[in-house]
DNA sequence: TTACAGCATTAGAGCGCTCCAACCAATAGA
DNA sequence: TCTATTGGTTGGAGCGCTCTAATGCTGTAA
């Protein structure tokens, strides 16, 4: 249980302590034969450096901190793989912390994250107070994914919610569909974008925009489908605030006996695992989750190499995914044109 | 960007480093009157103990390694949910770093959380070989969750999937199910269990095993019903391997015209966020996940306080979980005797 | 021969902290 | 009065490493 240190691999080397640190950095200052030597030695005693007494020593790391403001949502998971690679690819490990979507925890996250004293450090989407990242921003460099900030000391990577919402809406307006609703995000993580893009894709093609308020449930999405029903406003289209809405709507408009995509058309938000099950196959936006990642480090890197220091915000393309959710509206059958329908005329609010 | 120390606090408060150090670490032989007002400077500098420095020298740590095989899985968020909890009660922080179902890339990820130097280190579903865990149990303290091992330094901690398969086929034969099927997992984690229960399960209630080879995802459980369609085999019921696998299957029955749970049942396992989904409604079997968590980090912490030595075998009790996608079976109309059919009799295939 | 590069190697200080032994009142017991 | 005892406080060594400056050692030029 006791793991050999530096000073074991010297004597029996026969060298000096600072050979052997020197041979661990592969210091090109090294004869051959002392660094075979040398790692000899360290293979035999099982002998790995020890990365805190290291950081210690030369005040320098090599860790970026990685806070996940929810574990249980995959789309972290794969921006984390985008940190990673590039993290990797320079050097530099990643150890992760998790806030469980709340403020209180993802605080006791972070600190723990920073008594590490990594070089730099990335919040995915976190949910603590613009105050709180500005003091954490003060001792190391800070980037933020999925959430936007106005401090200059951080860097942010998000998409633009507003061109994903204009994508979704100019493909079912291809489609023929005037009465596009909208099922609101409500106070979450990027909805505002969304439902400026959509208001404004709506009325960049001559339509009357109609929003409900949601969430970013699959409960949400049922809900606010009910109540469309109820009051007798169901449109042809819906464009949902994320996948898991709209994977709620489309139960609801199943259970009261429509059928998606003939009589009504869904579109989500976020191209989850959940959209490609040739279950659901959700027609979606897709956001470039890796390259979030990728960009994140980089940016990270460069500031922990004080190679630049003013803010950088990236804003990233999202894409249209198509599937099986998405069709031409079945009622009003018009002009077959395939793909492109009149844009220019107002669909009456039923 | 440069933290203050300990010495910082301690000319500013007017007291030695050690008694600094007293007050971080809060002891009580400290009078009231220095304490506020070392409590006061450390306060006034932004001051927090740096977590590498103090486990150096204190050469113990109070950090919990976690080994994620593959965040893209929820099911490793609600375990770590667990571990976080008994972790922080005891104060112990964790750090995660993944694997990504990669063994060199988790060879790596175990690399970097043992550089740390935690007090102990749990791996969730690890695909490194067994020799690896070996020697890292020769270094501290490591608890596997869902997954077995022999070795006697480690401890395990998994779900009695036997006992899950059996509970679904139970179910099923309550329901008046005869011949049902099992969507079996290959190689991976935990297959051999299920489908060990499952085969028990039948012949206890005398009815012919029926395995199907397939995998832990969506693409294959709808394959392996393709199949069962084509080699005109398709029985009254399924147990899928996994939730993943169960939804697959769900979909290929529907494409080729079968409704569920009318024509064919289904039952997956795991119980993940998918199966809840109401568009989804699975009946599943549900692993007690949080509770791993919090068995994994109570074992490892035993360990670390070296309460224990000997291996301990965590083997929890799995639970079903009735959703809509079963029923009794449709064509054979039998006795109504409900929740209770005859076991004795074999029910031929076809 | 001495001098001087130039290179490989090493001693030693120090990173921020803990921990032990020593210390220093202040009080209690003799 | 003198010695113990106790509770609070502190200096200093040391955790495993890095880094600077110094050292030894060759080989070559003067």
């Amino acid at each position: 249980m006791v793991r050999p240190t530096m000073e074991d691999v010297a004597l029996r080397a026969g060298v000096s302590r600072a050979l052997v640190s020197l041979v661990m950095r592969n210091s090109p200052k090294v004869s051959e034969a002392r660094r075979s030597a040398v790692l000899k030695a360290a293979e035999e005693l099982g002998y790995s450096p020890h990365a805190m007494a290291r950081s210690l020593a030369s005040r320098t790391s090599t860790v970026l901190g990685v806070m996940v403001s929810d574990l249980h949502n995959a789309f972290f998971a794969e921006v984390v793989d985008g940190i990673d690679e590039v993290a990797r690819e320079q050097g530099f490990d990643i150890i992760i912390n998790t806030g469980g979507r709340s403020p209180a925890r993802e605080r006791r996250a972070v600190e723990s994250l920073l008594s590490f004293r990594p070089a730099g450090l990335i919040l995915l989407s976190p949910v603590v107070p613009a105050t709180a990242i500005g003091k954490a921003a003060e001792q190391l460099p800070v980037v933020l994914v999925a959430r936007s900030s106005r401090v200059s000391t951080v860097d942010t990577v998000n998409d633009d919610g507003e061109q994903g919402a204009r994508l979704a809406i100019d493909h079912l307006v291809s489609l023929g569909h005037k009465r596009i609703a909208h099922l609101d995000g409500g106070e979450g993580t990027q909805a505002g974008p969304r439902r400026r893009g959509y208001v404004a894709a709506m009325e960049a093609h001559g339509l009357a925009p109609q929003i409900v308020s949601s969430e970013y449930t699959d409960v949400a999405g049922a809900r606010a489908i009910r109540s469309l029903i109820d009051s007798d406003s169901l449109p042809t289209a819906i464009l949902s605030c994320n996948d898991f809405n709209a994977v709620g709507a489309i139960s609801a408009l199943e259970d009261a006996g429509l059928r998606v995509p003939h009589d009504v058309s869904v579109v989500g938000y976020d191209n989850t695992s959940l959209a490609a099950l040739r279950h659901v196959s959700l027609t979606t936006i897709d956001q470039p989750r890796a390259e979030f990642g990728r960009l994140a480090a980089g940016a990270l890197l460069q500031r922990v190499r004080e190679e630049r220091t003013e803010p950088v915000r990236h804003l990233l393309n999202p894409s249209l995914v198509v599937r099986n959710t998405t069709a031409p509206p079945a009622t009003p059958r018009r002009s077959r044109r395939s793909g492109e329908a009149a844009t220019n005329k107002h669909g009456g609010l039923r």
